[in-house]
DNA sequence: GGGGTGTGGTAGC
DNA sequence: ATCGCTACCACACCCC
């Protein structure tokens, strides 16, 4: 700060500590600016620090749009989400006042900056002026190409990440202790940040969704009897690999369903609202939508936009993908003389007896071709297809290598044998990243050593070459690999060899103490997982990353590791007389005293993992672990076990702020949920709310839940004592919780609505009970708001209190600048949404398969809706207009009345809209608000009390009881 | 050469 | 490799 405005100073330039009058600003320079700062400074040019550091440097005026502060906005949760789209408005704006032609006359003394108020000019990277300057007009590119609007960075493309300054954004939160507490590791697992880490982690759930598979595989080895005659292959004889793999996997098993949408973009996508400027994630697109240029992970609206309205998006259907995958699964054993799980859409199989079979065999009817691998390659997806609904595509060769590339020819819906004589030509054109090993660190090797990466062109490198450039072993492989030859058998059941937990986000620690206890906690975490599987271990590797000296201190990724130094540090663990061990005590102390032992700095640790090896199972399923693990993923375990934990919390010393609201509990469902973006899992959890419950009432007399899947453990344990069962056995509890699911929701379809009315909303109320007991609000907001917001009520607990205020007063603000007289700003909002909601019934056509749920604006899942009632308290700010409450009403209705959850989401939305008048009150009264603000939340009051009674109406003619809130 | 440890790379979505 | 988790493999280097 003192720096900047000493080179300000003297280069002529005047300098004000913070905006008194705007009129004569020529420049505001600040880290970071709330959005309400933003909007507030819509017409100046609002730059980084930078800006003035290359000024100096280049001793003229730079051109200050590469230098443009912009609002936050890289993360994709539901509230950053909500902020960038406010803030595009507000850059929109700023681009038309642009006046300043890219080179300037250099005549920096002619002109004044000004410094934004020290609040928002902490020197939060004290490094930052070197940095910069270094390196010289940093990120021009990036910055200008992104200028217009938010536009999505290239994809594939790390530089972005090339950062040299801190995250402002993330610094600032920082400092608030309560963010601290409730994002970060600080307090290990006091706050639930181990537990909620791993109810949101995707990766850690699709970890155990595939393990959930190959235990499925395993149970249908046992299973399938009926098995077509295998003639065992000569010794020497040709052998048949297929690689299995369904078509877009998720978007074709909807479609399946929906006929009508056969031969059309789709997505599938959690939300269907949103129009182009959707946020949300394309989980799976079909090949029509491919073909247009949409991408798996691209935003809803980008492929909105290349697709036009005609792209139609459905929703997750996770029962389906189950069923799918295990008919799948057992179709394909039935041919396999081996078969390996890849994922839930994917396996790699030997099919040689069955080929040979098939060769021997008279010539059937009908056969589309004289050879016996794709005659056989069709008949399974001719399987597959009969029993789906859904293509698959298979790649056939004689080993695992050129099956696999095989597949890339054979999609989409379509088999593709790559025969020995070809091999040669078919690789020559790929890059070795196409071949299995070679990730972007091989690839470099070889571009480094050889000069090429293109299959071919290695051809002439020797087998020695290879090995010195990749080391012996995979030297051989990659010199196979480009011959086409490989080795590799099928990988039958292998006994797990480590058990381990790591967490390489939100980790922050001021002192050492909070590290050690940390470590504990993911030690505890660990000891869990062991038990679930009844494993012991004698060693235990402690792995840690620290911040890389030259790394920023907050990376561009919120709360990520940015780029980091690991350090492993192996010890002993042992039980009881040198037992192996799988106690909690033992392996959180040996965790604590390696991390001891690296002498690191606590503040610069970004990653934690504990690993536990030398694995030792329990002989039998242990009766008071293997057990209950079946439990805890059967039963509604996470009411009992994850809540019971979050519970305990609490107790210990009260923390300086509530702890964050637990999510959800880790049911069985949220397993999967988890396994999805955030925003998915936001929606659906809200939808699921009530099933849960239901199956919690059911739980006491459903021993059957853990039953269902009782034969299995009976098949494999005896194996399991013998040979390839720990295995198994470790997986089981896995997969039941898998089973599972698929029980709670078909029976979930059975239940009574009116039971389900009562039992949500008790649910939510208690839900809400228990967090108000403890956290009536986070910050001046309810918490039944942020809750009501799901994803958003992290993110809002994210931000420190002040800012917290901020954002939520500054879609007001932004009206309050606009509105010139009253309602002018509800009616330039209404017009443009009416327009929206005209054209939202034939964007989704009601196909009769699936109950449809009515839409609100385009917006039908539950969080669109809420987001679009968000916009709508906002944009209306004190006086909503009666046709939009009657439109709500109407709307709220209709879904009182829809067949499929319309009650929870109604209640949920309810809450949702209660939750945004009673911020808009409370800040009224706390703000220097114009007093205007506790009116509007009155006003709203109102309105939310008529359509409490219009939804009530309806709630008791159908089920004969007031809906409770 | 065997064993150990620490490091690093890869796959999966 | 800077998105992150889990499990596994391979390697370099140390020790004996």
């Amino acid at each position: 700060m003192e720096e900047l405005r000493r080179l300000i100073l003297l280069r002529g330039g005047t300098c004000v500590p913070y905006v008194r009058t705007k009129g004569v600003l020529d420049f505001i320079v600040a880290p970071v600016l709330t959005l309400a700062k933003f909007r507030e400074f819509a017409r100046y040019k609002v730059v980084r620090e930078g800006w003035v550091l290359e000024c100096v440097a280049e001793d003229r005026l730079v051109d200050w749009r590469k230098w443009r502060l912009r609002p936050e906005g890289e993360g994709e949760t539901g509230l950053e989400d909500f902020l960038r789209k406010g803030g595009e408005r507000v850059e929109e704006e700023v681009e038309e006042e642009v006046e300043i032609p890219p080179s300037d006359p250099p005549s920096p003394s002619a002109r004044r900056a000004i410094a934004a108020t020290q609040s928002l000019l902490r020197p939060v990277a004290p490094r930052l002026a070197p940095t910069v300057i270094e390196q010289g007009a940093p990120r021009t590119d990036s910055v200008q190409t992104d200028a217009p609007t938010a536009a999505p960075r290239p994809e594939g493309t790390w530089d972005h990440y090339f950062v040299h300054r801190s995250n402002h954004h993330a610094a600032h939160l920082m400092k608030s202790d309560q963010f601290r507490v409730n994002n970060t590791s600080e307090r290990g697992n006091e706050s639930g940040f181990i537990d909620k880490f791993y109810q949101n982690s995707r990766l850690h759930h699709l970890s155990t969704w595939k393990a959930a598979l190959r235990l499925l595989v395993a149970e249908a080895r046992a299973t399938v009897v009926a098995r077509v005659p295998t003639v065992l292959p000569e010794p020497g004889a040709q052998r048949y690999f297929f690689h299995v793999d369904f078509d877009a996997f998720f978007v074709s098993a909807g479609v399946a369903s929906r006929p009508h949408l056969k031969g059309k973009p789709v997505v599938v996508c959690h939300s269907s609202g949103g129009g182009r400027a959707s946020t949300s994630e394309v989980a799976s697109a079909s090949y029509e939508a491919r073909a247009l240029g949409v991408k798996n992970g691209m935003s809803l609206g980008r492929a909105r936009q290349l697709c036009g309205d005609d792209l139609e998006t459905i929703p997750y259907e996770f029962d389906t993908y189950q069923s799918h995958s295990l008919t799948f699964y057992k179709v394909l054993l039935g041919y396999a003389d081996e078969l390996e799980a890849v994922s839930v859409d994917e396996a790699l199989l030997e099919v040689t007896g069955a080929v040979t079979a098939r060769a021997l065999a008279p010539e059937e009817a009908g056969v589309r071709s004289p050879d016996p691998a794709i005659q056989l390659a069709d008949k399974i997806r001719d399987d597959i297809r009969a029993e789906t609904g859904c293509e698959v595509s298979i790649g056939i060769s004689h080993n695992i290598l050129l099956a696999r590339m095989a597949t890339k020819k054979a999609k989409p819906a379509g088999v593709f044998r790559l025969k020995a004589e070809d091999a040669q030509a078919f690789l020559a054109d790929l890059d070795v990243d196409q071949l299995p090993q070679v990730g972007w660190s091989t690839r470099a090797k070889i571009q480094d050593v050889f000069g090429s990466t293109v299959c071919g062109a290695l051809l002439s490198q020797s087998r020695d070459a290879l090995r010195r450039a990749l080391g012996p072993k995979t030297g051989d492989t990659i010199y196979g690999f480009l011959r086409g030859q490989d080795t590799r058998q099928l990988t039958p059941d292998k006994e797990r060899k480590s058990v381990s937990a790591e967490i390489n986000y939100g980790i922050r620690f001021r002192t050492q103490e909070q590290a050690d206890r940390y470590v504990a906690d993911l030690g505890a975490e660990v000891s869990k997982r062991l038990k679930s599987i009844g494993a012991r271990g004698r060693q235990l590797t402690l792995k840690i990353m620290s911040r890389h000296p030259d790394a920023p201190v907050e990376p561009p990724k919120f709360l990520g590791h940015g780029k980091c130094e690991t350090f492993n540090r192996g010890g002993a663990i042992a039980g009881p007389r040198g037992t192996a061990t799988d106690d909690a005590e033992v392996i959180g102390a040996e965790a604590v005293k390696l991390l001891a032992s690296m002498r690191l700095d606590p503040v610069e640790l970004r990653g934690v993992g504990i690993q536990v090896t030398k694995l030792e199972f329990s002989a039998g399923p242990p009766k008071g672990q293997g057990l209950p693990d079946d439990d805890e993923a059967d039963s509604p375990p996470t009411e009992a076990s994850v809540e019971g934990e979050m519970v305990a919390a609490p107790a210990s010393p009260p923390a300086p702020g509530p702890p964050p609201a637990p999510e959800p509990p880790s049911d069985v469902d949220s397993d999967f949920l988890a396994a999805m973006p955030p925003s998915i899992r936001a929606e659906l959890e809200a939808e699921m709310a009530s099933k849960r419950k239901r199956k919690d009432a059911e739980l006491p007399k459903r021993p059957g839940g853990r039953h269902k899947y009782a034969h299995i453990t009976k098949q494999l344990r005896p194996k399991i004592k013998t040979t390839l069962g720990n295995k198994a056995i470790a997986e089981l509890p896995l997969y039941s919780a898998w089973g599972k699911r698929g029980g709670s929701r078909s029976r979930s379809h059975s239940v009574d609505p009116a039971v389900g009315v009562t039992t949500s909303t008790t649910d939510s109320d208690s839900d809400v009970q228990v967090v108000e007991a403890d956290v009536p609000h986070i910050g001046d907001f309810a918490v039944s708001t942020l809750r009501d917001l799901g994803i958003d009520l992290d993110v809002f607990a994210a931000l420190p209190a002040d800012l917290r205020a901020e954002v939520v007063q500054a879609e007001r603000q932004r009206l309050g600048l606009r509105r010139t007289g009253g309602k002018h700003s509800a009616k330039a909002a209404s017009p443009a949404k009416r327009t929206k909601s005209a054209a939202a019934p034939k964007i989704a056509p009601t196909p009769a398969v699936v109950a449809h749920k009515p839409a609100l604006f385009g917006a039908r899942d539950t969080s669109a809706v809420a987001d679009v009632l968000t916009r709508w308290v906002v944009t209306c700010g004190a006086q909503p207009a009666d046709a939009d409450v009657a439109r709500v009403g109407k709307y709220l209705v209709k879904c009182v009345h829809a067949s499929m959850g319309g009650v929870d989401h109604v209640a949920v939305l309810l809450r949702h809209l209660r939750g945004l008048a009673g911020d808009m009150g409370r800040e009224g009264e706390g703000e220097e608000g114009e007093g205007s603000e506790a009116e509007a939340g009155l006003a709203w009051w109102s309105v939310i009390e008529r359509l409490k009674a219009e939804v009530d109406a309806a709630v008791v003619s159908k089920f004969g009881a007031p809906l409770r809130l």
